[in-house]
RNA sequence: GGGCGAUUAGCUCAGCUGGUUCAGAGCAUCUGGUUUACACCCAGAGGGUCGGCGGUUCGAAUCCGUCAUCGCCCA
């Protein structure tokens, strides 16, 4: 928002309060509006008419009366950080106003005199000297041995003599410096922290522009850059200066006005979390709330059970203001809107008389997520009337779809305000995504420009190739490394569909015609084969595994319906369909564009339209997802060995040479488990056969390839390779030899087969037959060829 | 500095409670293929000592230890 002002040439700091605002309501409408075109274009199937924005009237309130009710509960107070001040603009900084730079600075090496003795000091270093009149202790790791001996002594610090303690904490790193390291907890945020442990007092030495406040003792009202020249003097006039070294260190400066910025301690406000956290804490380590992956159990662990109050107060005017009204003799009230706080401000005063003039509201507003927190209830109006229908019906609801790096801002925070406001969770489970990365796996940045513009992409590329493209690279929690290779390969899937529409719909049906075996039997397959599938994924979905859901679909579609189904009741070229097949082909059609509707919301509605007549209102989207219904395992794997056996005579054929239009013979010797007839049509009809015979010995002058142990011989007129025919079945007799040898060593381990379950042994036994009828048949082939 | 996680094919990843669903998917690569829906396509192939080393076990990608490398969060 700041930047986009600053492009417009417009700074923050030369608007009032109410200017900036107006700029940020228009940004937010236009902005907030291209997000929700984004999502519209993508297909994202919400509910529209309830997009809400956390300032609006609605949500505003809720944070309100939120804050006043956690106030009143007492879990609201005021306490002390450390914030990034601006000396010049006199105001604190958020964290991404500040920049770091590398800066060519001095260490100096200061030494401070043991209290009680004359000539003993301990030195320590550091890169601003003149911090050192609020140094408030000295600090060394307690493991080391050099500074054992000034255990519980004190010092002095130099120029004004004030004593202080000598500290042991091991945040000081033994290595840098000398090992000493001074505290000064008004100036420093890892000094404030050491100070809150050992109950230091903090000596604030600056005034809120830079100079030297009355405290310091020296150098009052003089510049904090121009005091460390002038210190420098004194201590080495005073002997307290051991050496200068050049020192290269980051720096932080401010963006406005490029000063140095100087850590602050400040008046802020807290949220005490820890009886808040406890509801939130057990209901995910007991699994009520499910996380996927389930590795951010842990990380949620970790953050939950090391809870720090949270500072809910931030120094910017967009946002909502605090509600906390300060009267003119000092306190405060809290309440939701101007005139509550007046008629409090009356009572506690005992003021009848006193005005809205009177009092003064906190200048600054609250942390965005202190609204984002209240959305699952807030969205449906559940704080401002938490008996209200809506919310009743609403919530909780099943699942939050997030970024991990949220997980605390916003995640947990949500499961917070739930077990506090409505006694239940806000979600059954929360499902996070990657992190869109490019190429590089670098994070897609607007610095960095290296986002794809969404709407730029769907143009390109069709929103349902964008999604499909997205959601194949996409595993839970893992990085997602865009790559435009990635919604072509989702647009080449949808003119995959498209041309499998306009093949059936091309079509012309003669219902006089019966219907061929090969068509019965595929479809009676497929119906098996795509239940099995249907449950897979359901099981995907069910385990939030949407990429592997995805690719389920895909290949389903791809391989089973496309390229094995359509191929195989395909009727001859110009030739018409049989009005069962057709009529069956455009139910299952009708199915499959359903079990593909959540990928591809929007080809799979175009072709669902086209392909029967609609009602009107009728749409995809309301329709049934497929049921699986149970399926004929043993008719499946039957299926997959004459897909082994077509593919085997291509193989064949491109070996051969023999082109695919023209017939070849195909004999067939079946092995010991036998060979079941029922689907002899569809190898006619997919191997292009001309005859099919059963033969019972080897066919003499044949290519010929094994599917289980029956073999499957094309003769071949004239100029078969005999050589290239015996490397092949030599090699895979020296594979199955060894493979053997293998089960057999396994077997005739005697511990093996006394400890292993009795199936696993079993499957070794069928593993050993298996391999010895396969070798028995290779054997056969290679005498025969010889 | 504290914590969490990862390391499997050229790339991105799957592989649950150790054993034929155990070395797999998609992409990429290579070879062949266009009169018969689709070259934005089809048919096939190659490719990995499952990060290193130890240990437990009849058996380890899977369990344990350790080292190495990388990533993320908090400070």
């Amino acid at each position: 928002m700041v930047n986009k002002l600053k492009e417009e040439g417009i700074s923050k700091f030369d608007l009032s309060r109410e200017e900036f605002l107006n700029h940020a309501w228009e940004w937010t409408h236009n902005y907030g509006g291209i997000i929700l075109e984004q999502l519209k274009k993508l297909g994202a199937s919400c509910d529209w008419e309830r997009t809400a924005f956390t300032m609006d009237k609605v949500r505003s309130e809720s944070v309100l009366k939120t804050f006043v009710d956690l106030y009143d509960k007492g879990l609201i107070y005021r306490g002390v950080r450390m914030v990034n001040w601006d000396p010049a603009a006199k105001t604190a900084l958020s964290d991404e106003e500040v920049i770091f730079r590398e800066m060519q600075s001095k260490l100096y090496y200061l030494k401070y005199r043991i209290e009680g003795s004359d000539n003993e000091f301990v030195t320590i270093a550091t890169t601003r000297p003149e911090t050192i009149l609020g140094d408030t202790a000295v600090c060394v790791n307690p493991n080391d041995e050099r500074f054992h001996h000034l255990k519980g002594k004190r010092v002095l610090v130099p120029l004004i003599n004030r004593s202080i303690p000598i500290i042991e904490d091991e945040y000081v790193d033994m290595e840098f410096g000398t090992g000493c390291l001074k505290i000064t907890p008004a100036h420093d945020v890892n000094d404030y922290e050491i100070g809150l442990r050992f109950n230091l007092p903090s000596i604030d030495i600056f005034n809120e522009d830079g100079t030297l406040s009355d405290k310091a003792g020296l150098f009052v009202g003089e510049d904090r850059f121009a005091v460390r020249d002038k210190i420098m003097v004194d201590l080495e006039a005073a002997g307290n200066v051991a050496k200068v070294e050049d020192y290269a260190n980051k720096i932080g400066f401010s963006e406005r006005t490029h000063v140095p910025i100087e850590p602050k301690l400040s008046a802020q406000w807290f949220l005490k979390m820890e009886d808040l956290v406890k509801p939130a804490m057990e209901n995910v380590e007991n699994d009520t709330i499910q996380f996927y992956p389930p590795k951010f159990k842990n990380t949620y662990r970790h953050w939950m059970g090391n809870i720090k109050d949270w500072c809910i107060s931030r120094q910017l005017w967009w946002g909502h203001r605090i509600p906390v009204y300060y009267l003119a003799e000092g306190g405060c009230v809290v309440a939701e809107t101007d005139e509550q706080a007046l008629v409090l401000a009356q009572q506690k005063t005992n003021n009848p008389s006193l005005t809205m003039a009177d009092l003064h509201q906190d200048e600054d507003v609250l942390d965005t997520w202190f609204s984002s927190w209240l959305w699952p209830i807030s969205v449906f109006d559940g704080v401002v009337h938490p008996d209200n229908k809506e919310i009743n019906y609403y919530y909780p609801t099943n699942d939050l779809i997030t970024a991990p790096d949220i997980i605390f801002f916003w995640v947990a925070r949500m499961i917070i305000t739930g077990y506090e406001y409505r006694q239940q969770y806000p979600f059954k489970n929360v499902y996070f995504t990657g992190v869109v990365r490019d190429k590089q796996r670098r994070k897609m940045s607007k610095s960095l420009g290296n986002s794809p513009e969404p709407l730029d992409l769907i143009a390109t590329y069709g929103a349902d190739g964008v999604r499909v493209g997205m959601l194949l690279c996409s595993p839970a929690g893992g990085d997602l490394l865009f790559d435009e290779i990635l919604p072509q390969q989702g647009a080449g899937f949808v003119t995959k569909i498209w041309n499998s529409f306009r093949l059936v719909n091309g079509w012309e049906v003669d219902k006089k015609l019966p219907q061929p075996e090969h068509s019965r039997i595929a479809i009676s397959w497929f119906h098996e084969k795509f239940s099995q599938v249907v449950e897979q994924t359901d099981d995907h979905f069910d385990k939030f595994r949407i990429s592997d859901a995805l690719m389920s679909v895909y290949t389903t579609i791809r391989d089973e319906f496309s390229g094995w189904l359509l191929e195989i009741v395909k009727p001859a070229y110009q030739q018409p369909i049989d009005g069962k097949t057709y009529e069956e082909l455009i139910d299952i059609f009708d199915e499959v564009l359903r079990f593909l509707h959540p990928f591809m919301p929007f080809v799979s509605e175009e072709i669902w339209q086209l392909l029967k007549e609609r009602k009107q209102g009728d749409s995809i989207m309301i329709s049934a997802w497929p049921k699986s219904t149970g399926y004929d395992e043993t008719m499946i794997a039957q299926f997959e060995d004459v897909k082994e056996a077509i593919a085997g005579i291509r193989t064949i054929r491109t070996k051969n040479n023999i082109p695919n239009k023209d017939q070849v013979e195909l004999a067939v010797l079946q092995g010991d488990k036998g060979f079941d007839p029922t689907y002899n049509s569809v190898l006619v009809k997919m191997g292009n056969l001309s005859s099919f015979t059963m033969v019972s010995e080897e066919v003499k002058s044949a290519a010929s390839f094994l599917v289980k142990s029956t073999t499957f011989s094309v003769p071949l007129v004239g100029n078969i390779d005999i050589e290239e025919e015996l490397v092949k079945l030599n090699t895979e007799l020296d594979y199955t030899k060894g493979f053997l040898l293998s089960v057999i060593k396994k077997l005739s381990n005697e511990r093996f087969v006394s400890s292993a379950p009795e199936a696993v042994v079993g499957i070794e036994r069928a593993k050993q037959a298996d391999a010895e009828a396969k070798i028995k048949v290779l054997e056969e082939q290679i005498a025969n060829l010889k």
